[in-house]
DNA sequence: TCCGGGACTTAGAATAATTTCC
DNA sequence: GGAAATTATTCTAAGTCCCGGA
């Protein structure tokens, strides 16, 4: 078959998630569980690998009772901030009759009818298998095709910049490729046959795109092309492409009788400012009830006809630029770093750069080889400029020589009194009076008022990022050549502004003249600097809420929903393109595929001084492995340094052109190596106006989640069907990569998760276990039945239990004891003497010791007032705690590493999300939060419950 | 055509706020 | 009521994509 048919929506409960888990298996060091109710249909749903893998049923621990899950993996032990997280997932995306037939009922059909089902993306197109990863045998496999952990244990030819502190073979720890050249896309390409006998004929001219020299420092980074021409005091010529987009537009500021009626309306340029302020500080004060008006006055844009991208985004704009942090304070004079065990006096320019990395002493960042060098090398150039006063010790004291002692390694610097410092601070932040925190908040609200604010075309539209990006240490993400770099502070000569013509503007809250002030109204950013470490552009936006994201925003998914007119075809397209005797043609189709069925990112090329990241364009020889027949095996790090690794099996003709494009090729050449995300995206511009690589993820990404959310039980309860929405939000974030750090805290929250799942767990310290309850009320036959052999109680856990119960009454008598004798103490009143508790006491002994004999003896008396039925409701209403707390831990381990925010934020039309809530009568705020609420008010006004994507 | 870089979106980590638990 | 856990928000790094100049 040659067109890709459409792919089966996954079955909810078979999400690579649990993937994740198997790939990680925690090791279950407790009892294993027994007679788990779904343990069944889990195996029976199981994929194939993970059986045949082995992999417990439950991803290690989900179900079982008192289970600890350990992270024992030697990866997961690992720092978190070293390790890239692993997407390890196995799937098919090679359609087959076989296929469907597995698919069932719910495959998409394979013609849609208007907008109905284009195939949706692999992620859901078979249920995803899990798959341990394991080292394969280097035996079994040729060079070329052994897993890549065991290649990247090869002493690379060329040291790469940085490594993988992982080892996990991503590339990292092999040379980096050095601008390999690509071919040229000519005619001398073509492919002889669809086997194509392609060789890198030495003829062939590359493309130019690798070809990058090493970039030059950055220590005085150019400055933007706009700013060239802006200065604090002349008014700077717009830029090219300004002049050339306002000399088309009809409206022009300059042109008095064309001012808007909302400029002419605005007061007085001088008293603008001070308005601002005012209405800023009237909006922070406002209460519920008048913030409810204000909605009222909000700027409904997606009520104008005129909506859309013109390029002239607005025609007055007043805002307040940027917050600068408040200068360097000193810190107290006993707190200072020690070299070689000598306390420093250093001044404040120093002592701040010591203090940033004194603040991380305790995360991974301070233990990092290349975050410690970056930081060391900085550190010393300021040390050089500003060099520790003396060491205050009396001159009797002074090490020898001690004026010529220099900072020479940084593992003689000891931060900890800096460190020990700011803990306390914390500390007396954390434990200062409400009132004094309300005091600080007030401050900090009445200092940032101005800021909030900006006025659009006399509108009032809130800023994003309005705070200048304070001075600290570089974090860059992953392997990092920059990390620990110093970030430097911002000065008001660093920012350039954008800015109505007729606006006051704005005085810097720190001393200093702006870098310059420019008028460009086809941009929407209203301050811009470039920060020092890599020399990238920096921009204040309005915020996430505003019309101008908001426009963009529902731009973005009606191009994405244009898409569905256009798919079939470009399938169409791309899948015969796959056969093109011209290699660049045949390189492209493959790609694509990989962008539609995988998700993945177009892939741009990359600098030297950057993370060694990969998309799918520049994607290398090292990242894909092809097992026969038809398995393609991805491992690589993403954007994030986010490791991608899934195991699919592709078309045959995709695995045929794989091998074709790694043929004579080795570690750190490009697999595409006739392709660009220029060239791919020219070609998609042909395809559909507009579309691009990206507009494939937010395609799939929302088509998948509409296709997921039809599994809602529509009986449900609002708890059920949010948790339908949660799992195809998951989905979705498991297609498009999208992970996040597992907490610190998981493996214990998790184990307790884990105890409440017990029966006995569920009795409140005060009330008697189940099995006695049992017992009482229906004798010890129940008792086994009901209570003893369905749950996970044995003897010794019994005993545990009770010990622990008794423990927690036990504390609980002696506080309330204090508590009540505190009181009366206040009241004035005698005390409870110690005989009081004594004898409490004694009773909670007693009935514990009852307990314990009765567990033994296994003959129970009824309690006072128990009647069967009495006992039973209350057995009924345990067994709906322990099925819900199972549910509920279940989902918690399957979304302890995916992130389902970005998603949600980024790719999923929140129209569907609206339509899906008025559908299934959930309350919206139980799907968005605040700020999406305020960021999607155009979905809640445009969605009706029948919406589709 | 190539390349640099401007302007914007997308992303996970860090931190703050809120809720739950004890 | 305070601590711990969870969720929401903020922060800023790291992508994409396209334009314009050489």
């Amino acid at each position: 078959m040659s067109a890709p048919e459409p792919m089966a929506v996954v079955a909810p409960n078979l999400g690579s998630s649990a993937s994740t888990l198997a790939s990680r298996a925690p090791e279950v060091v407790s009892r294993a569980p027994r007679g788990r109710p779904d343990d069944s249909d889990d195996d029976e749903e199981m994929p194939l690998a993970r059986k045949a893998n082995g992999a417990k049923p439950n991803g290690g621990g989900g179900g079982g009772t008192a289970k600890r899950v350990v992270e024992s993996s030697s990866e997961d032990e690992k720092p978190l901030s070293k390790k890239p997280r692993v997407s390890t997932t196995k799937r098919r995306i090679v359609d087959s009759e076989d296929e469907e037939s597995e698919a069932g009922p719910s495959s998409s059909p394979a013609v849609p009818v208007k907008k109905e089902a284009p195939p949706t993306p692999q992620a859901n197109g078979k249920p995803r298998s899990n798959k341990v990863v394991k080292p394969a045998s280097d035996s079994d496999l040729s060079e070329d095709d052994k897993p890549l952990a065991s290649k990247a244990s090869k002493p690379a030819s060329k040291p790469r910049s940085s490594t993988n502190a992982n080892g996990n073979g991503n590339g990292n720890g092999v040379a980096k490729p050095k601008a390999k050249p690509k071919k040229p896309v000519s005619e001398s390409d073509d492919l002889s046959d669809e086997e194509s006998s392609y060789s890198d004929e030495s003829d062939d001219k590359p493309l130019a795109k690798k070809a990058k020299p090493a970039p030059a420092p950055k220590a005085a980074p150019a400055k933007p092309r706009k700013s060239d021409s802006a200065t604090p005091t002349a008014k700077p010529k717009p830029s090219a492409k300004a002049v050339k987009k306002l000399k088309s537009e009809p409206t022009s500021s300059e042109d008095e009788d064309e001012v808007p009626l909302a400029k002419k309306a605005a007061p007085t340029t001088k008293g603008k400012a001070k308005d601002v302020k005012k209405e800023v500080v009237k909006v922070k004060k406002e209460k519920k009830g008048q913030e409810e008006d204000e909605e009222e006055e909000k700027y409904k844009w997606w009520e104008n006809e005129a909506m859309g991208d013109g390029s002239v985004k607005w025609t007055t704009l007043e805002h307040q630029a940027v917050l600068f942090p408040p200068p360097y304070i000193p810190l107290p004079k006993g707190i200072k770093m020690k070299y070689d065990g000598v306390p420093l006096t250093l001044p404040p320019e120093s002592e701040e750069v010591a203090g940033f990395f004194g603040a991380m002493l305790e995360t991974d960042h301070a233990q990092d080889a290349k975050f410690r060098e970056n930081f060391f090398k900085d550190f010393k150039e300021i040390l050089a400029s500003f060099p520790p006063a003396s060491f205050p010790l009396p001159i009797s004291k002074q090490p020898a020589g001690w004026e010529d002692v220099k900072v020479k390694s940084l593992d003689k610097c000891d931060f900890r009194p800096m460190f020990d410092h700011f803990e306390r601070e914390r500390e007396k932040k954390k434990a200062m009076t409400k009132d004094e925190k309300k005091a600080v908040k007030e401050a900090k609200d009445k200092l940032e008022a101005p800021y909030l604010l900006a006025l659009v075309d006399g509108r009032k539209e809130k800023v994003g990022n309005f705070r200048a990006e304070p001075p600290g240490l570089f974090r860059g993400r992953g392997e990092h050549p920059k990390k620990g770099t110093l970030k430097k502070r911002l000065r008001p000569e660093d920012i350039l502004l954008n800015i109505g013509k007729d606006a006051q503007v704005p005085k810097a809250n720190i001393p200093g003249e702006w870098k310059g002030v420019q008028h460009d109204s086809t941009v929407t950013w209203l301050a811009h600097w470039k920060e020092n470490v890599n020399g990238n552009s920096k921009y204040v936006f309005l915020s996430a809420g505003s019309s101008w994201k908001g426009q963009s925003d529902r731009q973005k998914f009606e191009k994405a929903r244009e898409l569905i007119k256009h798919i079939d075809r470009i399938r169409k397209d791309y899948t015969e393109d796959l056969k093109s005797k011209v290699m660049a043609d045949r390189q492209r189709a493959t790609a694509l595929y990989f962008i539609d069925k995988l998700a993945l990112r177009a892939g741009n090329e990359k600098g030297e001084d950057e993370a060694d990241t990969v998309g799918c364009c520049s994607l290398r020889y090292e990242h894909v492995t092809l097992e026969p027949p038809n398995r393609v095996i991805f491992d690589f790090l993403g954007k994030d340094s986010m490791r991608f690794h899934q195991e699919v099996e592709v078309d045959k003709q995709v695995f045929k052109n794989i091998k074709i494009f790694k043929d004579n090729k080795t570690r750190g050449d490009d697999i595409f190596d006739r392709l660009n995300t220029t060239l791919l995206n020219n070609h998609l511009r042909a395809q559909m106006p507009g579309l691009s690589a990206k507009v494939f993820r937010t395609y799939n990404a929302s088509w998948t989640f509409q296709q997921q959310l039809k599994n809602t039980p529509k009986k449900g309860t609002v708890q059920e069907k949010i948790a339908a929405y949660n799992t195809a939000n998951r989905e979705v974030a498991i297609l498009c990569n999208h992970q996040k750090t597992v907490s610190k805290t998981f493996a214990d929250s998790f184990a307790k998760m884990g105890d409440k799942v017990s029966p006995s767990a569920q009795v409140p310290a005060d009330e008697t276990p189940i099995p006695a309850l049992h017992a009482r009320a229906e004798g010890e036959e129940t008792a086994r039945r009901v209570g003893g052999d369905e749950s996970d109680m044995d003897e010794e856990f019994m005993e545990r239990h009770e010990a622990d119960l008794l423990e927690k009454a036990t504390e609980a008598a002696k506080k309330k004891w204090e508590k009540e004798n505190l009181k009366l103490a206040e009241e004035k009143e005698d005390t409870k003497p110690k005989s009081v508790l004594d004898e409490r006491l004694k009773e909670i002994k007693a009935e514990f010791k009852e307990l314990a004999r009765e567990r033994k003896t296994k003959k129970v008396e009824p309690r006072k007032g128990a009647t069967e039925e009495k006992l039973l409701e209350q057995i009924s209403k345990m067994d709906d705690r322990i099925a819900a707390a199972r549910v509920q831990m279940e989902d918690r381990d399957k979304t302890k590493d995916v992130a389902l925010g970005t998603s949600k934020i980024n790719y999923i039309d929140p129209r569907l999300t609206v339509a899906w809530a008025r559908k299934y009568e959930v309350p919206l705020e139980k799907l968005f939060s605040k700020t999406l609420r305020e960021k999607f008010p155009w979905a809640e006004a445009e969605a009706d419950a029948d919406w589709v994507f």
